[in-house]
DNA sequence: ATATATTAAGACCTTTTTATCTTTTATATG
DNA sequence: CATATAAAAGATAAAAAGGTCTTAATATAT
């Protein structure tokens, strides 16, 4: 029931590329890694499994970088999850037993049931660029970075 | 958000001295190990420390053993983890950003909240012993095995 | 064509977590 | 008091996760 840093760095940076790349501007892992603040040859290589599982496209040489094309952007974060963590994970029990159903549930199972269903629908049903439309509209971050408070 | 997993180990199996033990009859860590399917000596390290934090209890020497005092038995699920993994873990934002509250909210935060609340709320006001009573009217069970169906 | 920027690939290192082994210490019981 | 039994302590090992570095491949702009 919990997601690897790996899975957490693709995900935001995933997010990050749906916000600020397109096919005409691509960016740079060095860029994004400084942006969202996760080191960056370990998002260099987990890039290359995600354009290797086709969640997000790249280009080499001048001016090329990472970018999402229409068609990634109709991937979930799930897609991402799976790709990099795979599914297990995610459903696993809280506690660590064996199976995680309603059948044989674990101490805690009815508490954490409505929350990975809440979670896993979301990450399932939304599209990445859905996923993405709803941060922006929100406000909301993507960075790993403290967030020092402005005084002006 | 999440449970190493020896707070795990730790959980199941002072939930197990809560049902099983008492003063007048300690449990050694093998078979305790062995009832809830769980490293031996790996065990008895996370016992060691447990002891120390007076979550349980031991004697040494024949008929010794582990067990939970009426004293043990009011700490709560919540002590246990901080023993083990100490509390940040949990208090962490599922998407491994800096800080973690609706100031300044993750893309999921608002879905993880209500859950982060429910299950700290139920491992920080629950005992020990009135987690336990509640998993055992409710025939829940505290293995790691694999639950063999049993056809007969 | 060539130089350059940028990803791809693979080997390698570090830290943390999980697990084991060995020796010492305490204690109940005959 | 001797012995057996079980935990305590500490050293060590194995595995997994996280992170780095070096070299190769490739696309672009000039
Ligand atoms: S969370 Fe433990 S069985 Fe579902
Ligand atoms: S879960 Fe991410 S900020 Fe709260």
């Amino acid at each position: 029931m919990m997601l690897s840093r790996a899975s957490k760095y693709a995900i935001l940076s995933t997010l990050f590329l749906a916000e600020h790349s397109s096919e005409t501007h691509k960016i740079s892992v060095k860029v994004i890694a400084e942006s969202i603040d996760v080191p960056n040859p370990f998002l260099a290589k987990l890039f290359q499994q995600l354009v290797r599982g086709k969640i997000i496209s790249s280009t080499k040489g001048p001016n090329g970088g990472f970018y999402l094309t229409k068609k990634n952007g109709k991937r979930t974060v799930l897609d991402i999850i799976e790709n990099i963590d795979g599914l297990t994970r995610l459903n696993e029990c809280f506690l660590g037993l064996s199976e995680c159903d309603g059948a044989n549930p674990c101490p805690v199972h009815f508490i954490v049931e409505p929350f990975k269903n809440g979670i896993l629908g979301k990450f399932r049903d939304l599209t990445i660029m859905e996923f993405s439309k709803e941060i922006t509209s929100q406000g909301r971050k993507l960075t790993l970075k403290d967030i020092t408070p402005e005084f002006k």
